[in-house]
DNA sequence: AATGCAAATTGACAGTGTCAATATCTGGAT
DNA sequence: ATCCAGATATTGACACTGTCAATTTGCATT
């Protein structure tokens, strides 16, 4: 069933391989060379996958973005109805990931290295913004105020990550309550509708 | 007066060079030997001046960063006293900031390529926190407090010039009220304390 | 079985960061 | 004024990288 003419299926192989000098080296170590040598090929087979790195990165990315979105809906179907509680998950879920791989999120965060054309990258991009938007159109009555919540979400949850990731918070902890420093974030973006 | 023996001043060269390299072509067109091109010396003589290419890159980071210091800090200057208003002109700067030169935000947000230990960068980065928490401490009572909202300040803010930056903004204004994007997340964060 | 096409190899080129060895200039001592 | 020591710049090299062209290999369909 597989095309496998050479290999078997090379653009899987590449794709693992990838993912993994990704967490062990940073985007700098996934190189197309380096792909190639862990998958026993040679320095070139990758061309006829990955027209190029910035394509090889791009369907990385979107992988990693596929399994933060998975993570997301399965912890948004254990979660309690409450828009509240659903967003805490949410936050919840992308914090953790960016802990667990911060290689992943930082890669999701460089709109440069992507080919922006490429369809697989925007419709995982649309669904990645689904729930979000669900949960802020919930919220708020309005559209219009629901677009600028969705937004203030998104800009401070990413935004808080990066700082986590990149060792620019004190703590992740408030030494106080003990309650992650991004549910305050949360509770001051929330303070002013009920 | 310089201590130019061959060149003159090639620090400051290299410099220049690679912020107009950094505008025109991205961060991954500069490069050391691009600069010393551009500079006129040979390939490896900025050597001297910064030991490797990350070396290099955190001096221009810095740079950037005391260009959107002063800028904010020239801007508090005139605004009005009340602190909403000084926090809406801190914002407004670092999104026009942004919005003129993408490339050396992107710049500044690379952790991964600033050399740390760099002591320079360290009084930058405290030097560039200052208003932004005394607005904080300014607008709420407890220091715990205090944290929190500049905490969420700095990952909005951040988060929302990078989506801006990279073009994941429909609009950079509300179309109906008029008003920048960006205002509307700062009701939302503040709309807790009166 | 033969042919055509997709996949993989080999080899090359230009570009990069970085190092070692060498040459050159400068400032200050004699 | 001279001369020397050390900072500064050059040259050349090495190991990488991405990307391309020419070639070979292997599969599947005719």
């Amino acid at each position: 069933m597989k095309r496998g003419h050479h290999h078997g299926d090379l653009r899987e192989a590449l794709l693992t391989a990838g993912q993994h000098l990704l967490d062990r080296e940073g985007i700098e170590g996934v190189t197309i060379r380096a792909c190639a040598r862990s998958a026993g090929v040679s320095h070139a087979a990758p061309i006829n996958h990955f027209p190029d790195r910035r394509a090889l990165l791009t369907a990385l990315a979107v992988q990693c973005m596929d399994q933060l979105d998975r993570q997301t809906r399965d912890a948004l179907a254990l979660a309690e109805p409450a828009p509240r509680a659903r967003l805490e998950a949410l936050w919840d879920v992308s914090v953790a990931y960016g802990q667990a791989y911060p290689n992943r999120y930082r890669l999701m965060g460089r709109a440069d290295l992507r080919d922006t054309e490429d369809p697989a990258l925007k419709d995982m991009l649309e669904r990645l913004l689904e729930p979000i938007a669900a949960l802020g159109a919930q919220l708020v009555p309005g559209r219009l105020a629901a677009r600028s919540l969705v937004l203030a979400l998104c800009a401070a949850l990413t935004g808080y990550v990066f700082m986590m990731i990149d060792g620019n918070l004190a703590t992740a902890h408030d030494p106080d309550s003990g309650q992650p420093l991004h549910r305050a974030i949360l509770d001051l973006l929330l303070a002013g509708q009920g």
